[in-house]
RNA sequence: GGAGACGUCGCAUAGUUCGGCCUAGUGCACCACCCUGCUAAGGUGGAGUCCUCGUAAGGGGACCGCGGGUUCAAAUCCCGCCGUCUCCGCCA
């Protein structure tokens, strides 16, 4: 939800980030209407109210004829009452309706342009190469007995899997590393529930534009969480929380469930593109002004983690048509798959600034004790996708994959994964 | 799934019988000041959230789980929903 004070001084800044999306800046106007409709009709709603309730402590404490004067004299004032606060709940809801429609207003500077306008900030680590054909994830993966692709269709379909011996472990290993890297910094672990009621998911967004996205459970009317971020941003809805101390950083693990509905024929092959994997989110509830500052620490976190692996990527910083509605800016960061040669994403992190926090009425206090909406932001510390990225990079050419040695620790030690007796 | 009880301004509670005396009382915690010399107690005052009008001082309105209804008037009566607790049933 955008700021209405934002909208109504300041406009311009509104219609500048609609376009830069390649949205479409009339809604700004519209919503300018609505909310001046709105407030109409609320101040003569609330003058009626006043004069109601005059007239009802009168009524209170007359008797006899008196009362049945003032009775007589205040029932039409009763119809008007209700009329207007019925004309008054319209308008709100028209204004929520038109604001909603406005997405957050990104931050100045970020590139505009759609999918392909990204801009690459940095890249970092050497492209492996092979002195031999590479094999592909998914080829590595059953070789080493750690991904059966055909199990996963048999029991639940296209884009299912199970991992299976060293690949199960290898994703606990991933998840715990990223888990303690986590603690170091000081995040609070949460394991979160996936399954959500709908006025969470409303809340963080996810029922506009992903609503294709989600698995929906009709006979409980609750959703499946696509990402834990939804569950992490509804924690401290409705709450007004304390960021004296600093920022509140939750480290969600969820596995995550997509629906994939538009991408059919897309990434078909392998675990690039499931239908359920896992995830280790990172949440930050901190101050409006600290935002941007904290946005850096994620990404460095993440870079963190990347460079650990040894994977090599490329941070980018992702053009404005290609936002989610609530992120005012989101870095992308792609890690080398070398059978594809390309970079494919494995982390995501976005700044949502006050944008989320006030559609789940997320506030802090501020110095002078008035509250205020705090901003969010979240990003990605470890998905079963990033496992394409390390079987691959570290492949030997007798097949083998060598284990990155901050996973060791996590493996017994185990360094070199083997194929499996075939 | 069945039966019952319950949901009040941070926490704990009063108020719901019989609608208006509720501008929602009290205790704890909180803030300021006073008193007092001592790991404390006491006194006085303040303080909820949200919207809205106003440069401001200061007004007005909404909120007693949520949403409807009855009424001149609803914390209080009626209906639906959500949640919590207890007992029973079922159960990976």
């Amino acid at each position: 939800m955008i700021d209405p004070v934002l909208l109504r001084e300041n406009p311009d800044v509104i219609r500048a980030s609609q376009v830069a999306r390649g949205s479409d800046p009339s809604f700004v106007d519209v919503a300018l209407d609505a909310d001046a409709a709105r407030r109409a009709a609320l101040a003569q709603f609330e003058e009626l109210r006043a004069e109601q309730n005059v007239f009802s402590k009168k009524v209170g404490q007359a008797q006899g004829d008196e009362k049945k004067a003032l009775l007589a004299e205040v029932a039409q004032l009763a119809a008007k009452v209700k009329e207007a606060n019925a004309a008054a709940n319209a308008a709100d809801e028209a204004y929520t309706e038109a604001a909603r429609k406005i997405q957050n207003p990104i931050i100045d500077g970020i590139p505009a342009g759609g999918e392909d306008n990204f801009v690459t900030l940095r890249e970092v680590g050497t492209i492996p190469t092979f002195d031999f054909e590479p094999k592909d994830h998914l080829e590595l993966g059953e070789s080493l007995g750690a991904i059966d692709m055909a199990r996963g269709t048999k029991v639940s379909g296209a884009r299912f899997y199970f991992l299976r011996g060293i690949g199960a472990r290898l994703e606990l290993a991933l998840m715990n590393l990223a888990l303690d890297r986590a603690l170091e910094a000081g995040f609070i672990p949460l394991i979160t529930p996936t399954l959500v009621r709908p006025d969470i998911m409303q809340g963080t967004g996810f029922l506009g534009e992903h609503s294709d996205e989600i698995y929906y459970l009709p006979a409980d009317d609750l959703y499946l969480t696509g990402t834990s971020e939804v569950a992490l941003a509804g924690y401290h809805s409705d709450e007004i929380i304390d960021l004296a101390e600093g920022p509140l950083r939750y480290a969600g693990w969820s596995t995550c469930y997509r629906r994939e509905a538009g991408s059919s024929g897309k990434d078909t092959r392998g675990i690039i593109r499931v239908h359920q994997f896992n995830k280790l989110e990172m949440f930050v509830y901190t101050l409006p002004e600290e935002a941007e500052a904290e946005h850096d620490r994620l990404v460095a976190w993440q870079e963190g983690m990347l460079q650990s692996l040894g994977l090599s990527y490329r941070v980018i910083d992702v053009a404005a048509g290609d936002l989610g509605s609530s992120a005012a800016r989101k870095f992308d960061i792609e890690a080398w798959v070398p059978t594809q040669g390309a970079f494919r994403e494995l982390t995501s992190t976005s700044n949502c600034t006050t944008y989320q926090s006030r559609r789940l009425e997320t506030r802090y206090r501020t110095e002078s004790g008035k509250t205020a909406p705090v901003a969010t932001l979240n990003g990605t510390l470890a998905t079963t996708r990033w496992l394409v990225a390390i079987l691959e990079t570290h492949q030997q050419a007798d097949g083998s994959v060598i284990v990155p040695e901050a996973l060791r620790p996590y493996l017994g030690g185990l360094s070199v994964i083997t194929p499996v007796g075939v």
